[in-house]
DNA sequence: ATGCCTTGCGGAGCAAGA
């Protein structure tokens, strides 16, 4: 089962670069980020005859996320409990020859830190953590997919000290996405390599992509029971060299599942 | 240097991203 996160930053703008990603990739799920797009207005018809079935959970202009699976998606749900102005998590359930629940997340970016965002920010990851706690007691595989913006160490980062004061990389960030994965969570690229450079993302400003000043701030974080299916994993970087890219690029595990 | 791009909204220039 290979499942894949990736920000798409507008899925609008996006359309067609999605499709053809797809059609290359073959990803069974799809967890995207940044629709930024309604429920209502979310463009359908553009994964016609590619066989997959969509729940959205959108908002107008900004935020957004959705799962695409080709497997059927089961018990879906919208939001982190308590309430949420921002639409940024989604769940379901899609059955390969397991069952795997799916989490598909866009937590928030914080800056400028400190401030009401950063708070924002920080209150966000403590409910996940309340989630993940709770979805962890089944035992089952479970996959927290999506953009984290959090760069979890310096080596997550070409150039650390410019990340420094940043939201993304702040010593109370950090703390608060290790609080998460030591639950029991598998970080399922550092399961496969501890080598720097596995960038996710490159900003659109100051030649980023053609100076490789990355960082890597998407990720997927396994369950136990899912971290033993761990199969393969990939970075879709030279999508970010196309035209009109994401500012991110797709992430990509295969589960034994 | 809160800009350097890019998107959405709406129909000009902001807000937001990271």
């Amino acid at each position: 089962m290979k499942i894949a996160t990736f920000n798409i930053n507008g899925i609008k703008a996006r359309a067609e670069a999605l499709v053809d990603w797809l059609r290359e990739a073959e990803p069974d799920v799809v967890c995207l980020q940044e629709i930024k797009s309604t429920d209502d207005t979310f463009p359908h018809e553009i994964f016609d005859g590619l066989g997959y079935t969509i729940a959205t959970h959108g908002q107008k202009s900004f935020n957004g996320v959705a799962i695409l699976s080709r497997l059927g998606l089961e018990d879906v749900v919208c939001g982190l409990p308590g309430e949420d102005e921002q639409a940024r998590w989604i769940e379901a359930t899609v059955v390969g020859r397991r069952a795997v629940r799916i989490c598909g997340l866009y937590l928030p970016n914080g800056n400028p830190a400190p401030g009401p965002k950063y708070d924002y920010k920080l209150a966000w990851m403590e409910r996940m953590r309340t989630r993940v706690q709770e979805l962890l007691h089944a035992e089952e595989p479970v996959v927290f997919a999506g953009d984290y913006n959090i760069i979890p160490q310096d080596v997550d980062a070409a150039k650390p000290e410019q990340w420094r004061e940043d939201a993304l990389a702040l010593p109370e960030s950090r703390a608060a996405f290790r609080r998460i994965v030591n639950l029991g969570l598998t970080d399922a690229l550092r399961a496969r390599t501890t080598a720097p450079g596995q960038y996710t993302f490159w900003d659109y400003q100051a030649g980023a992509w053609p100076r490789n000043n990355g960082i890597r701030i998407d990720h997927l974080l396994l369950s136990p029971q899912a971290a033993d299916l761990l199969r393969d994993l990939g970075v879709d970087k030279e999508i970010r060299g196309r035209d009109k890219p994401s500012d991110h690029v797709p992430v990509w595990i295969d589960l034994d599942a």
